[in-house]
RNA sequence: GCCGAUGUAGCUCAGUUGGCCAGAGCAGCUGAUUUGUAAUCAGCUGGCCGGGGGUUCGAAUCCCUCCAUCGGCUCCA
């Protein structure tokens, strides 16, 4: 007999070599129909793996994360089980979960394969998992295995193989599939009742751009019908806050062929608005005693010669300008780290001076091939909100904090609750890589953990992640359609002071290294405000709304009083405007609340009279009747709110 | 850069297997209407059918090529 532990520490006895399934069965019906996996003993493994041991058991069902892993791995199989049977003869690479479903990278030979065929295999897939096939677990040799697939004519798995160790490999097979694979699985294949297909793309063998490219299919699958529909819903509200989509009718931005790919242009609205943030941003580090410095968009080559980018990027960057007299080359500006390397170097320092603080909202240049280049998230000039600390290895902890003060000031600003924050620091395995003294990597090591965890930040920290030249910590928020993008960050740099030979006098009257930082919390203007678009659906916080209220007179009879409204509004600094056309008031209604203008004052007879405004708030309808000043109160009440930090 | 898809008016989209002067809605313009909480009516303007080349008596439609966009891959200072 062995013991069952479950998560509500209840035990159980059973006779070894019971399955998870059964215990499931034996609390109850229900919850066997619906176990996906199970976790014993921290590790996750199939419902049918029989427990020889003592157990700590976990059931997996679809509300768990690895419950539906488990699920879409196993889809993959199958999905390659129904494209084996449409398709025979084609060879298989590997078939994950991701996220959000999975994946199979296929070699098609000589087929062709397009999104058309999609129905077909989904047709076929479910007619697979109706025959609710068993997944059976089968270890294998590495020998047996090699054989196989040898007879299979599939060289991908038989790389695989290779790489594994004897003694530990796998098969599964489901129905006429079997994959080299090492679990888990679903029990079979009748939990999976719906399934779609999402894409298909390219996918280069093992990740590398020299080696094959592989035909992958993307698709998700669910263990009810209603289940998909709500994701198909969901990708369609993800859709509709695409910022490049909003971006274009809220005209905050634009792209031309003319001037080229990946170089966004504002418009006066986008413009405006990135202005008002940029402004929120400076005010902010004048507080926390920032200098803004401004620096030329070219640099001399032998900048980058000195700060290393020259030798390790310089191929890969646009090509050098070069001066028609002097032949001197110059490059657009990747990053502005080193003129303000150069700015440090301007004089002479003292230890009593640092930490110094430099800020710039520096637009910088970056070659991106053309596949890569996506709305304003990912573009070939953009501005950061940058700026570097120079300060001493025992200064790193304070300066982290007053970086990470800002970066929360701006999320709260905006209204981004939903962040992770990653910390990269070195491989333990692998210090040789890295430069700077173990002392201070030591140090900020320490300093980064120590401040998230006082900022109760719930980190992740990976290791390895680090640049070679500091640890760092990061910022990401998800976008509408869950992906997740960098935003804010904060660097150590151990190089580039090294480098460019940065020093200042100790209180010892010796010559020492600075320690620099690098930090962007909005990370760039226009990734941020992507990002930012897609967070609120375009309808920004009232203190950063290109328009924030729109008069609406009844009928022309009262524009003079739509008039003194705007006038008093402007006084106030609130950014108004009269909609003067000859609609009914229905219709500019609907078209403020479509240009997502937060506030709708409504002026007619009654309103001019008695010297009020009706308001109506947007998304939220009418809100009664308001005094002018009253108004103004309310409106400036609500800003204060969120700006207050 | 690679794989796949897409490209018709400012925007959203129709345009069967190649065949009459390329269509609609919205936006815009003009006029009428003077309006009370999500679309007033009428008329009009507007398209080198992404660019170039080819096949054909004839191309938005078929082929080639380039460009851009979209979904991925690789990359990302």
């Amino acid at each position: 007999m062995i013991t069952i532990t479950l998560p509500d520490s209840t035990q159980k006895q059973y006779e070894v070599g019971v399955t998870p399934l059964q215990v499931a069965k034996d609390i109850s019906e229900g919850l066997a129909r619906n176990v996906l996996a199970a976790k014993v003993n921290g590790l996750v493994v199939d419902a049918l793996r029989p427990l020889t041991r003592d157990t700590e058991l976990q059931l997996l069902t679809w509300n768990d994360t690895e419950g539906k892993a488990t699920m879409w791995h196993s889809s993959a199989h199958l999905m390659a089980e129904a494209i084996e049977l449409l398709y025979p003869g084609v060879k298989f690479g590997i078939g994950p979960d991701i996220e959000q479903g999975f994946y199979y990278d296929i070699d098609f030979g000589d087929y062709d394969i397009s999104s058309d065929d999609f129905d077909k295999i989904e047709k076929k897939i479910l007619e697979l998992a109706r025959q609710k096939q068993h997944y059976l677990r089968k270890e294998v040799s590495k020998n047996e295995a090699l054989d196989y697939f040898t007879k299979k004519g599939d060289e991908y798995k038989i790389e695989l193989i290779n790489d594994l160790e004897d003694g530990q490999i796998s098969f599964y097979e489901s129905g006429s599939f079997t994959d080299l694979c090492r679990g888990p699985h679903l029990p079979d294949t009748g939990f999976i009742k719906a399934v779609k297909l999402t894409s298909i793309a390219g996918a280069y063998w093992r990740g590398d751009e020299k080696r094959k490219q592989l035909t992958r299919i993307y698709g998700i699958t669910f263990p009810k019908k209603k289940e998909l529909t709500e994701y198909l819903e969901l990708l369609e509200e993800a859709k509709k806050r695409d910022h490049r989509k909003l971006g274009k009718e809220l005209e905050l931005f634009m792209f031309s062929q003319t001037v080229g790919a990946g170089l966004p242009m504002w418009l006066p609205k986008g413009a405006e608005l990135r202005e008002r943030l940029e402004q929120f941003l400076k005010k902010v580090q004048r507080k926390a005693g920032y200098k803004q410095v401004i620096t030329p968009h070219i640099g001399n080559v032998n900048l980058y010669k000195t700060s290393g980018h020259y030798q390790k990027y310089g191929e890969d960057s646009f090509r050098p300008i070069t001066t028609p007299q002097e032949g001197e080359e110059y490059f657009l500006k990747p990053m502005n780290c080193p003129h303000h390397c150069e700015i440090y170097k301007n004089k002479p320092h003292s230890y009593k001076d640092l930490p110094m603080r430099i800020a710039e909202f520096g637009t910088v240049y970056r070659y991106e091939q053309s596949g890569e280049l996506h709305g304003l998230t990912r573009v070939r000039s953009f501005t950061q909100d940058d700026a570097h600390i120079f300060c001493t290895p025992d200064q790193v902890k304070d300066e982290f904090k007053g970086v990470m003060d800002i970066v929360m000031k701006i999320f709260k600003a905006l209204d981004f609750e939903d962040f992770i924050t990653q910390i990269s620091l070195r491989d333990p395995n692998n210090p040789d890589k890295y430069i700077g003294s173990e002392e201070n990597w030591q140090k900020a090591e320490q300093a980064i953990i120590e401040v998230a965890e006082e900022r109760n930040l719930n980190a992740v920290i990976e290791y390895g992640e680090a640049a070679f030249y500091g640890p760092k910590m990061d910022f990401m928020v998800r976008d509408a359609l869950g992906r997740k993008w960098q935003l804010g960050t904060i660097q150590v740099d151990y190089n580039l002071p090294e480098r460019f030979e940065l020093e200042y006098n100790g209180s010892d009257n010796q010559k020492h290294r600075p320690v620099m930082i690098h930090r962007a919390p909005f990370g760039s203007m226009e990734r941020f405000v992507a990002v930012l678009i897609e967070h609120c659906a375009g309808k920004f916080p009232l203190w950063l709304t290109p328009d924030q209220v729109s008069i609406l007179p009844i009928s022309e009879k009262y524009q003079k009083y739509a008039e003194k409204v705007l006038s008093l509004l402007e006084i106030n600094e609130i950014r108004a405007q009269i909609d003067d056309r000859s609609e009914k008031m229905g219709r500019k209604i609907r078209d403020a609340e479509m240009k997502r203008i937060p506030y709708m004052l409504i002026v007619g007879e009654k309103e001019e009279a008695e010297n009020i405004v009706s308001v109506r708030k947007q998304g939220e309808g009418d809100m009664g009747s308001f005094a002018l000043e009253a108004f103004v109160d309310h409106f400036n009440k609500e800003i204060n709110e969120m700006l207050e930090v």
